[in-house]
DNA sequence: TACTCTTTTGTTATGTTATAACATACCTAT
DNA sequence: ATAGGTATGTTATAACATAACAAAAGAGTA
């Protein structure tokens, strides 16, 4: 299966993407894993990851208390965050590090650590894999006795059309 | 000049090591640093140096803030925060963003991203400088038209001597 | 020296992120 | 129905970080 959503160029495209797809393919995707593997996507659990689909930018956990608790008053720091627990656990999510801040995950069949590349002007954060990255911190750590358990990657920089845009509002001064 | 301290063999050597020699080396790369870019390495800053110095494993902000306090009563949070921020502009100091905390930096000569292997067992964090991770990451990011500013790599895992000593510990079970 | 400008530090308050601990409700299988 | 596990509600607090303004200390100059 090729995953259509969240690739580079569809993280960074500003709109210029139909976001209902990522969502809905995205919270399919997460059914049909959690009911594979016997874990249940509550309607909590469901909402809070449909929040965190809701852009291409992380999210942090107080940013989704706040917009559960508009429909749910009692919701509290534990709820958004026992539903975060679950879904890092499943690979449903990753927590951008760098950011305190919680992104879909792209590829969730399989759980595995991330590669990120987040744009400092527009806050969107796309996953990639590639696996040279991965082999080259695998090796140097081998090189190094380290047993490998989590690997964080994450780059902060500007998106193609962040850049542009940029580049564009710069001709007038 | 080859810096003796904080490669991986010396970070993880618990103890293997005379620790004094990397907190005095520390120390005094960093004046020299200071004194020829004209920052004002103060009592302060000093002192907050020394003490992430302290050990080979990240210290969070609020740590710092208790050890200063002992010998400094008026100690508040904003004192330990700016005496960060500037060490971490000089490159004196890397911030581990997975843990929050701060650890000296190895090779503060010129001011550079790291990558870090940080052993969940000792907590200790070896700064590693791999150019073909450098190189994979820079790579990937440009044929996605990304333009890099700062990475972050950081891998979890177990170090050798802390493997070793799981293992001896597993060997009565 | 006295003045002034800049940098550094002190101080108080508050914002932001995350977890502990215990109570309640809800599923599920016998 | 009921016991045992899982999920959520609720209150409190821990841990991390910054805003805003005041005071002090250093550096250059008249």
């Amino acid at each position: 299966m090729t995953t259509a959503f969240n690739n580079a160029a569809t993280t960074f495209s500003h709109g210029g993407h139909d976001h209902g797809t990522c969502v809905e393919t995205a919270l399919a995707a997460a059914a049909g894993i959690c009911t594979k593997r016997g874990a249940r996507l509550t309607p909590l659990r469901r909402r809070v990851l449909e929040l965190i689909w809701r852009g291409h930018a992380p999210v942090g956990a107080y940013d989704l208390l706040r917009a559960l608790a508009k429909k749910q008053p009692g919701a509290a720091p534990p709820t958004v965050y026992r539903a975060l627990d679950f879904l890092l656990a499943h690979g449903l999510v990753h927590r951008i590090e760098s950011l305190n801040a919680f992104v879909g995950c792209a590829h969730p069949q399989q759980v595995h650590g991330g590669q990120f590349l987040i744009c400092s002007d527009c806050g969107a954060a796309a996953e990639v894999h590639d696996p040279r990255v991965d082999a080259a911190i695998s090796r140097r750590a081998a090189e190094l006795g380290f047993t490998v358990r989590h690997k964080t990657v994450e780059v902060q920089g500007l998106c193609a059309p962040c850049q542009d845009r940029l580049q564009e509002a710069g001709h007038g001064n």
